[in-house]
DNA sequence: ACCTGAACACCGTTCAAGT
DNA sequence: ACCTGAACACCGTTCAAGT
């Protein structure tokens, strides 16, 4: 028979990585320390540096794990609908992990976002566009993918109702005068009315069928 | 006469918030601190206290201050061209001011950002576009200006040479092996070659162009 | 090899005391 | 009205000591 000699997990990279995510999953990343993260595993502090050099680390390492949930390509897909596939999975685990789109472009890429990143740009060198333009299609899904999340994150963060968060919306909200601002007010409202609900992937079509055109016209 | 009891400028909201500026500008958001704010000033840290709330109030009126230097929209021009050179001008702004970008999204709209939303959004609503299309491209034009300009930001950080910052972005370079990341190692090289500097405007067109063509197909 | 107590140099923020 | 000393409850990180 076994000898439990403690209820806690053993410690090692993999350990505290999953704790930060769970962690920021629940709390964000504003929140997170290494003394409470430690506490969540049933350790001390100090033992984390055991495994992890820095805080920084650990945040470059759950943005990279985030990275490793999102699918492989499907290399028998044809090209640009894997582009956009890839799109939509990406958002998705940004959207799973609400901490990790304003981490994205701030941390050097771990080794899953390498990955990605290959995946991404070999099914555009895939496509018929010339180097030039699959470059700008890179970042130009990208930014999409990344500031499409973020922006969506900062609006539900406005509609909000209960907490400080929610005192602060309310008083953003209560600031706007119809008067100076009539189509800020309408634009939040159609936020609110919820009439914008698929417009991600409209977006994205816009912009691969702009990329297709602008690769004919260069 | 007069007796200059100290060389210390008076203290108020937009002496703190111009420190601020000023400090972020030379070091970044990261190494901001309420005490280092309050010393370059000239003060204790608790005085900040009697004109702001907080540090994340500081955060968010610096922001504000950033959107305030954009310029508003010329009600005279063509409105598309409007959108467009509010677009340019706001990136602009962003790159004045590195760490404002990723704040930007973050932070709930002062005035000076409402003052810029509302610009936006009239522009947006002087063309022709649908109302239902003029959303979309209020939020695809800011989501290309923001994370253009963070994925510039996050190269700039991938070239730097001396420091901690450049031994990680050397260290990262070298893990990349041509067998595994061969697209990656070539689009690495593009940005480093700078061939595509001008691409900025080139995607802002692309999309801009995109929601025209959209509009006719709704 | 891995865990940890104690310590260091910082944080943001509050409050009561000064002027 | 505005400035500030002292204090509180936190931080990330190092190092020497334990097993």
């Amino acid at each position: 028979m076994t000898t439990p000699t403690s209820d806690r997990a053993p410690l090692d990279r993999n350990a505290i990585v999953a704790g930060g995510i769970a962690f920021a999953d629940e709390r964000g990343t504003d929140a997170l320390s290494m003394r409470k993260l430690a506490a969540g595993l049933g350790y001390e502090v100090m033992s984390l540096y055991n495994h992890v050099a820095s805080k920084a680390e650990v945040l470059t390492l759950m943005v990279d794990a985030v990275a490793g949930e999102i699918p492989d390509t499907d290399s028998a897909a044809e090209p640009l609908v894997a582009v956009r596939t890839l799109a939509v999975d990406t958002r998705a685990a940004l959207v799973r992990h609400p901490w990790a789109a304003s981490l994205w472009l701030r941390q050097l890429p771990g080794p899953a976002r390498v990955r990605h990143m290959e995946n991404h740009l070999a099914a555009l060198a895939a496509t018929d566009l010339s180097p030039r333009v699959a470059h700008l299609a890179f970042h130009a899904v990208n930014n999409h993918v990344i500031g499409y999340t973020l922006q969506e994150q900062a609006m539900a963060y406005v509609t909000l109702s209960d907490g400080d968060a929610g005192a602060l919306a309310r008083s953003f909200m209560e600031g706007l005068s119809e008067e100076d601002s009539p189509h800020t007010i309408t634009h939040v409202r159609q936020h609110l009315d919820g009439d914008t609900a698929s417009s991600f992937e409209l977006v994205l079509d816009l912009i691969l069928d702009g990329l297709t055109r602008l690769d004919r016209a260069l």
